[in-house]
RNA sequence: UCCAUCGUAGCUCAAUGGUAGAGCGCCCGGCUGUUAACCGGUGUGUUGCAGGUUCGAUCCCUGCCGAUGGAGCCA
């Protein structure tokens, strides 16, 4: 007999009349007084689960299939038949039901068959991708991370693996945790009383990374279009509903480019990745449009045809000081954009996804392109409804004299970068890139609003369980 | 890290300065080719932790821990 997924059977890849097993975990079981029971069957493979039919004529009928509850897992064997009952088109009516797994206290199984918080499901990390809402984000998680694979090959990117461990000192994107393997409560010492990190598994201070960029900026001076997809960590203390301290990014890199080539590029891949997701996960995201967030697939078919707004930094500053918008932080010339100005901007004004472009340079990273005048760097920020920032990225300082001259008046030392500046010696040419946090995407597609929930086993402040 | 709110049954919440109740879930019964089924019934708690005020605290106060939302930092 042969062993078939329930997407198979839903999706009629398996047809009617054929013999098959199901295996998975039951969702509810329905009794009928006539002697049948419709055990809801669920093994991730979509959506939905499969309705399994079984009649008192099983020979465990009594003595097990009326003790099936929620959470066990189940062999069901049978014939795959058209459904009498409305509901599914198509249901598998069973000959014999093998438990496979019980579930020891129905009462204590933190899964039961109702709603559940978020905030309590993320309690039971491990057990909740049996419920719809997170088996839904990790088909999606999947469907989107195969896009932005299939996005870049096909484009002939390189995807390069980025070191996770790096003794850089110079990635300069926040906090960062340490990788030492000496002992804590009695580490060697120099002469001055300070840790001695020369006796350390590297020979040095290690840190785990904040970002691939400065990387991968050096495979891209050789392979011209390559990118990195991998985790990143932070050890900032943020708690909010879009931090993590462990993330994925996406970090691709372009020779020979732009910041304006850089904004198309963004533009086709955030397109591509949802028009993937909107054609491969019709059935999650049915379910997110009804029961999380009504606009997440009528905001994502809005996104995949409607051209990015662009608009320089100089010029939205002017658009918030002409607005009628109050503002907890009063708009000028010179500051970083707040959460409200980008929302306002993404949301009201534009009312979609808006690339600021052109940012003051000194509210930027050293490695971003000068601009003319000086005043501003070549940077670029993807601002989209609900989330704010989605992507940042900017053409690269590709002048040698132009980025010792920033090194400097940043008080960075040029001997910590001396790689980095090598890549600037020796055959330098304009590049771009930009970083993508990965759960933001998921977050923005989904419109799940906290980004614990679109992570398999989030990390954050105080919170490493699982 | 800052601000606010919160922490009571398996889950979601209610309640009063005099030791707690509902819905859902579980279980039992009824009914039904059922499908977030429906109808009826039973049980459930050291009210986050540690102190303090009080004759008496779940309710008031202090500290701690944790959660959620917002801010900062950023992706």
């Amino acid at each position: 007999m042969q062993r078939i997924r329930v997407v198979d059977a839903l999706s009629g890849k398996s047809e009617v009349g054929a013999e098959v097993e199901v295996a998975g975990w039951v969702r509810t079981r329905r009794d009928s007084k006539a002697g049948i029971s419709f055990v809801h069957v669920h093994d991730g493979s979509c959506f939905a689960p499969l309705q399994a039919v079984a009649g008192q004529g099983l020979a465990n009928y009594e003595s097990e299939v009326l003790k099936l509850s929620a959470g066990c897992a189940v062999r069901v064997r049978g014939t795959l038949v058209a459904s009498q009952g409305k509901g599914q088109s198509v249901e598998l009516q069973a000959t014999a039901i093998e438990v496979v797994g019980w579930v020891d206290d129905p009462e204590t199984y933190p899964i039961q068959p109702k709603k559940h918080s978020l905030e309590y499901l993320r309690e039971v990390a491990h057990l909740r991708p049996r419920t719809n809402t997170l088996g839904a984000i990790a088909r999606v998680r999947h469907c989107l991370a195969q896009a932005v694979h299939r996005f870049f090959h096909e484009r002939g990117f390189f995807w390069i693996h980025t070191p996770i461990i790096t003794a850089s000192d110079c990635e300069g994107a926040g906090e960062m945790f340490r990788v030492s393997t000496l002992d804590l409560a009695n580490p060697p010492r120099t002469q001055e009383g300070k840790i001695d990190f020369s006796q350390d598994f590297f020979g040095r201070e290690a840190h785990l990374t904040v970002s691939g960029q400065l990387n991968v900026e050096a495979y891209c001076l050789a392979l011209s279009q390559v990118y990195t997809f991998g985790p990143t960590f932070r050890a900032e203390n943020s708690n909010t509903r879009r931090h993590l301290a462990e993330f994925w990014m996406i970090e691709p890199e372009i020779a020979f480019a732009s910041l304006d080539d850089d904004i198309t590029l963004a533009e086709a891949f955030l397109k591509y990745i949802f028009r993937a997701l909107l054609d491969e996960r019709a059935d999650d995201m049915a379910f997110f449009a009804q029961h999380v967030d009504k606009e997440c697939v009528s905001r994502l078919e809005r996104f995949v045809q409607t051209p990015f707004a662009r608009m320089t930094y100089t010029e939205a500053i002017d658009r918030l000081e002409k607005s009628k918008e109050r503002f907890e932080f009063p708009v000028r010339w010179g500051m970083d954009l707040q959460s409200e100005h980008e929302r306002f901007l993404a949301e009201k004004l534009v009312g979609g996804p808006v690339a600021v472009t052109n940012y003051p340079r000194e509210i930027k990273a050293f490695y971003m392109r000068l601009d003319e005048g000086e005043r501003t760097v070549s940077a670029m920020d993807v601002l989209a409804p609900g989330i704010g920032e989605i992507i940042g990225g900017s053409q690269r300082e590709e002048r040698l004299d132009v980025l010792d001259r920033r090194l400097e008046s940043l008080g960075l030392p040029k001997e910590d970068y001396w790689w980095y500046r090598d890549l600037r010696r020796y055959g330098t040419v304009p590049h771009a890139g930009f970083g993508l946090g990965f759960e933001r995407a998921i977050q923005y597609a989904t419109g799940v609003d906290n980004i614990r929930d679109v992570i398999p086993f989030p990390r954050a402040p105080r919170q490493a369980d699982f």
